[in-house]
RNA sequence: GCCGGAGUGGCGGAAUUGGCAGACGCGCACGACUCAAAAUCGUGUUCCCUCGGGAAUGUGGGUUCAAUUCCCACCUUCGGCACCA
């Protein structure tokens, strides 16, 4: 192809002559309009670390296309941008180089605005938030007493998670694998006991597992469905000799006539009144030997079972066995009732205890085709499915109905209830660090804890504050600030020292960016009537037990509230994966594989990189960068380029091969909108790439003719999402008029697309013999005719009558011989 | 141990409902252009072959006229959960 005429392709004169006159021209503003559909979509916004590193790009260039394509399909879209901006990273700099989180985050939101300003991506920059903006943790602070004085948030003591290299508590949420690691940082966290601020999700527990009229990814419902952990069971109550009752939760009921045993967790408020004056000493003992264990020694599942007799026992309520109670690590304080009654025969871990102990075992289901055992010939745990035996009238219930039946009968005789436990724990939202939002709560030597009146608000993180490693926050260092009045009394008051997780933050972003310089609340309902809720959400599968646990349960608190509407705050969801480094391994600076964005736009353009970010993978998986790959993407951009700028030659056209100039491109077209419908962005590449290698065979004999304009006119607006620089570059220089961005999606025009002739397949057997052209409405009768006629047929039939003939409408027909 | 995803040429990946396996791109080979190289353009490129074909989508079975797709068992790998009663 000679371009002697075509003018170079110079992507970075271009894009930044067109992102200066997008936003000039106030194009990607979106404003309410009742006359047109709305679309919000969103994508997670990032930390400002200071660098657009390449997985930004990956998660958010696709997403511009796609609101891009959502636009041009005649939806009003809103696609905002911000900062979550407070966090531990930012103390961390003012500790290593002294400068203030403050200067060091906002430095690095200027630097990374100017850096998303390359992207092309079509941001209302006038809807930008940034979370540590006072007029947002304002409001931050209001959904804090607003949870408060609906009882949602709450303080108390109790063992917590403490990451000792950040210096904070954690959620439940943010502690990570075997080793029971910080997310953040790594580093093992170690349990403290101390009074913390908590968000009660478990009360939106079993709302959080129903996942109604929401397109979420499957994956995403199971993570968070485990997370959650349902059990269903019964709670019992054991009376005791002592007087009071025990309760254990259990998800058999049906094995309870085999409890031989109850455990208690060391921390079980009932160990002291059960224990005997005889075994005081080794209980003491052992409860101190356990709480100097960490988390992972004490629950490491391969450990040999520990424990000691407290010299008290309970009554079995079904049995009237009185059996004695035990303390032992294996019982957890933190799940259920800190009690279980044990069955060693049907369970395990109970079996274990029991030998290692010398405890009794009593078999209570005799599991299908096992012939009866004995317990003295068990070495393991019985499964404990199947029919009941030894329990009293119950004895001889059939499997599928014993969890009904024994439950029925223990209501019945008053000893217990049905119940459901999860596993899910309630929010720990304390963090005692600085740079975050202030918690708006004081603490009055005659009044306790008060929460601070709304017009108080924002409670203001102070600046003048000193930078010492110690380990504390340095609010609590500060000389004046924590000292405050009573809102109630008026007298002295102490203000809360610690800051609120930065999930918070992120827990209403969505809302934030509807309004942000709104003030007379956290959002101005007119926008949020007409944009919420979010339409199409996109980001990283990391934040599935976390940030998408936080902000479905922050809207379902809200809605409980009044403040927002509807049960879900996003309809449908959509994950990217993670760009790796060309070795496959995980980007970092260590390893030195990091692929830099600024780079790769500088010497190929943004749009190549974005189409190159689409194109290498599906975008779920994402996989390994590739550095020859993104070549080919510029090759690909380069040959549209020219494609659509060279002069045409003196071709004469045929009316054959206008149809098939015109049916690749409906067929093309009718693919690619199907395609950004579902976010598959690699085959979005792949077809226009596919129809651009027609289009060169077909420019020599096409160039000049209606055919080709209106195939080059569909090709820049269906490229125009994946690529907005060139296509509008392209577009003007066709003489169209501007923006192509403003241009409405094509209409696939089906007569165009429809095939007159189709290739039938031919098989004998199911393989492959011959192809033959058929016309598409050839009848069955035809079809098969046509294909037994087939000289390779004949010959492989030798003369003999095929068994059967198969013929699937328009595609193949396989001959049985 | 439990739950979920993935496994297709040298590489990234494609394949609406079970219906032509390998689209598209990278890489490679050859050719054109060039003094030459780069760029660009063209042709070829799953493997084996006795040139008739044969084999092949992690492995082994099954269902079917037909399986990357459905079913069963297993292997590898990635992620999550885990003494959760």
């Amino acid at each position: 192809m000679a371009h002697t005429n075509v003018p170079l392709y110079n992507p970075n004169e271009i894009e930044s002559k067109w992102q200066q006159k997008w936003e000039a021209d106030h194009l990607y503003e979106s404003n309410i309009d009742e006359s047109r559909p709305k679309h919000y979509a969103l994508t997670m916004l990032p930390y400002p670390s200071g660098d657009l590193h390449i997985g930004h790009w990956y998660a958010i260039s696709p997403s511009d296309a796609r609101a891009r394509f959502k636009r041009m399909n005649g939806y009003n879209v809103l696609f905002p941008m911000g900062f979550d901006a407070f966090g531990l990273p930012a103390e961390n700099a003012a500790i290593k180089h002294n400068i203030h989180p403050k200067t060091w985050t906002y430095a690095n939101i200027e630097k990374m605005r100017k850096q998303f300003r390359t992207m092309g991506a079509m941001f209302d920059w006038r809807r930008e938030m940034v979370s540590a903006d006072e007029k947002y943790y304002r409001w931050t602070q209001w959904f804090f007493l607003q949870l408060y004085k609906n009882g949602l948030a709450y303080r108390k003591l109790s063992p917590v998670d403490w990451c000792p290299h950040c210096n904070t508590t954690l959620a439940r949420e943010q502690v990570w694998g075997d080793d029971r690691h910080c997310e953040r940082c790594g580093t093992p966290v170690i349990k403290k006991d101390l009074t913390q601020w908590f968000f009660r999700t478990t009360k939106y527990a079993e709302e959080l597992i129903t996942y109604d009229n929401i397109d979420w990814p499957e994956r995403v419902r199971v993570l968070q469905t485990n997370w959650i952990g349902k059990s269903e069971g019964a709670l019992v109550t054991f009376e005791t000799e002592v007087g009071d009752p025990l309760e254990v939760f259990t998800t058999r009921p049906d094995t309870l006539w085999g409890a031989t045993f109850m455990v208690l967790a060391p921390e079980h408020p009932l160990v002291q009144k059960l224990t005997t004056p005889e075994q005081q000493a080794e209980v003491e003992q052992y409860i101190l030997d356990s709480t100097r264990q960490t988390d992972i020694q004490r629950e490491a599942s391969d450990k040999v079972k520990t424990g000691v007799f407290t010299g008290g026992y309970a009554i079995n309520p079904v049995s009237g066995e009185r059996i004695p109670v035990w303390i032992a690590d294996y019982v957890l304080m933190t799940y259920g009732t800190g009690a279980i009654m044990a069955v060693p025969a049907h369970d395990q871990r109970d079996f274990e205890f029991a030998r290692a102990f010398n405890l009794p075992v009593k078999v209570v289901i005799q599991p299908m085709g096992v012939s009866l055992i004995t317990p003295e010939d068990m070495t393991d745990a019985i499964p404990a499915s199947g029919t009941m035996v030894n329990s009293g009238g119950l004895t001889g219930t059939p499997g599928d109905q014993s969890f009904k039946k024994a439950l029925e009968y223990v209501e019945k005789i008053g000893a217990g209830k049905s119940a459901i436990n999860y596993r899910l724990r309630d929010w720990l939202i304390s963090r005692q660090r600085y740079w975050g939002t202030p918690i708006p709560m004081v603490f009055c030597q005659k009044c306790g804890v008060q929460p601070l009146p709304e017009d108080q608000l924002p409670i203001t993180l102070p600046e003048d504050v000193e930078w010492k490693p110690t380990g504390e926050s340095p609010l609590k260092l500060h000389p004046t600030w924590r000292i405050t009045t009573c809102p109630k009394c008026g007298g002295e008051a102490e203000r809360e020292t610690d800051t609120m997780d930065t999930f918070l933050c992120s827990s209403w972003y969505h809302l934030g960016y509807l309004s942000p310089d709104y003030d007379k609340g956290p959002f101005d309902p007119k926008e949020y009537d007409y944009w919420m809720p979010v339409d199409t959400y996109t980001g990283g599968i990391e934040h599935a037990n976390m940030h998408l646990i936080y902000t479905r349960f922050f809207h379902k608190a809200l809605r409980d509230m009044g403040i927002t509407e509807g049960h879900e705050p996003m309809l449908q969801l959509r994950n990217q994966g993670m760009v790796l480094g060309e070795d496959s391994e995980k980007m970092s600076k260590s390893r030195g594989n990091v692929v830099a964005p600024d780079n790769l736009v500088q010497s190929y353009g943004a749009d190549t990189l974005r189409a190159y970010l689409m194109f290498f993978s599906r975008w779920d998986m994402g996989g390994p960068w590739s550095s020859g790959g993104i070549d080919g993407t510029a090759r690909w951009l380069r040959r549209v380029w020219t494609v659509a700028l060279e002069p045409a030659n003196n071709g004469v056209p045929t009316e054959a091969s206008i149809k098939v100039l015109r049916r690749k491109v409906h067929q093309t077209l009718k693919a690619v909108t199907n395609d950004f419908e579902r976010f598959e962005f690699n085959t979005i590449v792949s077809g226009l790439m596919e129809l651009l290698n027609e289009m060169v065979r077909l420019k020599p004999e096409l160039g000049g003719s209606p055919a080709w304009k209106e195939a080059v006119e569909l090709y820049l607006k269906m490229m125009a999402p994946v690529a907005p620089h060139i296509s509008e570059e392209l577009w003007s220089r066709i003489g169209k008029p501007y923006s192509i961005h403003t241009q409405l999606w094509p209409r696939v025009d089906e007569a165009a697309a429809a095939q007159d002739e189709i290739t039938l397949v031919v098989q004998i057997n199911g393989k492959l013999r011959d192809r033959v052209t058929v016309p598409a409405d050839i009848t069955d009768e035809e079809a098969k005719k046509t294909a037994l006629a087939s000289a390779s047929v004949q010959k492989m039939l030798e003369g003999k009558e095929p068994r059967q003939v198969i013929y699937v409408k328009g595609r193949l027909v396989n001959i049985v011989r």
